[in-house]
DNA sequence: CGCATTTGACCTGCGC
DNA sequence: GCGCAGGTCAAATGCG
């Protein structure tokens, strides 16, 4: 399993066509560029004729070769970069749990993590190994805040899982969003109409709900996360004159997930789907990546929360945010008294009393990255989208902190000012006026390609390295990219079928389906990588991440996402 | 004909 | 208590 990371962001200079662009990978584990040779190739084929056409093909083989040098040069700086990243992140490991060592004397690390929930412990573990690194791994775990991240991510570089990530939430997870009460507030008319199967929400806690809200440009009137929604509502919500859908997940007929859809005002091209809730049943394949992105990014959510209702921040809007780069979190206290903040739409989470968090999928959408040039949390910007993973920016960005200075400083604002945070990726300006944008997509039928985040692993990768609290989101997000390269993300049905809830929300599957708008990372390694060789794997036993083959995710019942 | 969507009405919570 | 806004229901409508 070969993690392609195809960079048709690379540079305006080449600006390759879509085929084009999927032929430049990159191969992490060898490090070197492998630029498609089938596309070279068929240069050799053209001794045809004319010596115009020689040239021509001469021309293009210059040019490829020339592609292929600079991917290679670039590769080289991946590699060490990533090299760098573990070698950092294997100290941080280890002093962090010195620094555990020296909390509980009495208490390994791994029984750190693996203590019981009863404390509103959410565990995420986010540990990282490369191929030679095989078998270690590592978790980190902010044991103050209750919130022990632990998402196991491996880059495994040789052979064809350079990369696997191991999400393995444990059962806290799913322990702490019960007794957050992680599902759809079901507070308007609840007048027993409500069919059976939702009763076991109602009973759960309704002062804490985490949603998760996801932002990404899309044209179409929704995004395909690979579940089937059914539209029950409409409204037209104050401050924002698109009008807010309401769907529910009919998957499982009890199934309590529902999510609303809505654009922003500011920015008709940014789609704002917003999730909340359980699934009670097994998740089609192409829906598991978002869900447990989103699953992850409410569980840190409400991690924070569960510390704000008796910490300083239960009574005063507190906001944190860290760019790392690119990507942007922010967090931000939804308490009660203000909606969510840096959301260009706050009606769409101003639920006051539920905790949001936002990912941030479009390219630095107006609100958020001017928040987060207020707060100074950093500038880099990310040059490529999703679609195209690219570490480019590795080079450019060096690690702004140290390990340490995160963990004594990041961290501990990080968790204990988080309730709405939220992930930022992306950075291209976008358009003010949709139909501008509709134009364009007119021209061009992919926009998502060029609109969505960047360099997205390389910056979670630095956010890994750089803050532990981070682990979560981040994982979410490689998760969500990672759940996309395949649609075919390696099979893990038996856990798929053992799972008796899975984590709310949807996912962004690799989908053909032209009304849908899936982000296109999700789709990142669908070209060039075989449905039963994804770029990057996913072991997550309570998140089952099977994307199984992409015959099952492209099922009609799976793409039907009804807007 | 069955299913999904639309849309107006209704319910609930919250702020004033 | 009243009004507003969010959220949901369900009859009507549309579509394959």
């Amino acid at each position: 399993m070969d993690i392609s990371l195809h960079k048709s962001g690379l540079g305006e200079e080449s600006k390759p066509s879509d085929e084009e662009s999927c032929a430049k990978v990159v191969d992490l584990h060898q490090g070197l560029a492998v630029t498609n040779m089938e596309r070279v190739s068929p240069v050799s084929e053209s001794r045809s004729s004319s010596s115009a056409k020689k040239e021509q093909l001469d021309d293009q083989l210059g040019s490829a070769k020339a592609e292929m040098d600079e991917v290679m040069e670039e590769n080289k700086r991946l590699k060490t970069d990533l090299d760098r990243i573990l070698k950092d992140y294997r100290t941080l490991q280890m002093q962090y749990r010195d620094v555990e060592a020296a909390k509980s004397p009495h208490q390994s690390y791994h029984d750190l993590t693996a203590a019981p929930a009863d404390h509103e412990l959410i565990d995420l573990s986010l540990a990282m190994s490369s191929s030679d690194r095989k078998g270690e791994t590592s978790k980190i775990r902010d044991d103050k805040q209750g919130l022990s991240l632990g998402l196991d991510c491996k880059f495994d570089l040789p052979e064809k899982s350079p990369v696997t990530i191991n999400l393995t939430p444990e059962n806290s997870i799913e322990e702490a969003k019960e007794e957050a009460g992680e599902t759809w507030p079901h507070k308007g008319v609840k007048n027993g109409r409500d069919g059976g199967g939702e009763d076991e929400i109602s009973q759960q806690n309704p002062t804490k709900r985490a949603r998760v809200s996801v932002r990404v440009r899309c044209d179409t009137p929704t995004m395909n996360d690979g579940c089937q929604w059914r539209k029950y509502g409409q409204k037209i919500s104050k401050g924002n004159p698109c009008p807010r859908a309401y769907y529910r997940c009919t998957v499982a007929p009890s199934c309590p997930v529902r999510k609303q859809v809505q654009r922003c005002a500011e920015d008709m091209s940014i789609l704002t789907t917003t999730y909340e809730g359980t699934h009670n049943h097994p998740l089609p394949a192409s829906a598991t990546a978002m869900a447990s992105t989103t699953s992850a990014a409410a569980s840190m959510l409400m991690s924070g929360s569960s510390t704000s209702g008796t910490g300083p921040s239960s009574s005063s809007s507190t906001t944190t945010t860290a760019n790392l780069h690119g990507l942007n979190f922010y967090l931000s206290d939804n308490s009660r008294t203000k909606p969510a903040l840096y959301l260009p739409n706050p009606s769409i989470s101003s639920s006051p009393s539920y905790p949001t968090i936002t990912l941030d999928l479009t390219s630095s959408s107006s609100s958020s990255s001017s928040h987060l040039n207020r707060l100074g949390s950093g500038s880099f910007v990310p040059r490529y989208s999703t679609t195209n993973l690219n570490f480019s920016s590795l080079e450019s960005n060096p690690l702004p902190v140290s390990y340490n200075s995160m963990l004594t400083h990041g961290q501990q604002s990080f968790n204990r000012n988080q309730n709405v945070p939220s992930l930022s990726f992306g950075s291209q300006p976008y358009e003010t006026l949709y139909q501008s944008y509709l134009q364009k997509t007119t021209s061009n039928p992919n926009p998502n390609q060029q609109h969505l985040g960047p360099d997205t692993i390389a910056a979670a990768t630095k956010a890994i390295t750089s803050d532990p609290s981070f682990q979560t989101v981040l994982a979410a997000a490689l998760t969500s990219i990672i759940g996309g390269s395949g649609g075919g993300a390696a099979a893990n049905h038996s856990a798929l079928e053992k799972s008796s809830a899975f984590p709310i929300l949807s996912s962004f599957p690799p989908t053909s389906n032209a009304n849908k708008c899936a982000p296109s990372f999700m789709n990142m390694s669908s070209s060039s990588t075989s449905s039963q060789q994804p770029g990057l794997t996913l072991l997550s036993p309570p998140f089952p991440f099977s994307s199984s083959n992409k015959s099952k995710s492209n099922s009609p019942a799976d793409n039907r996402d009804h807007v």
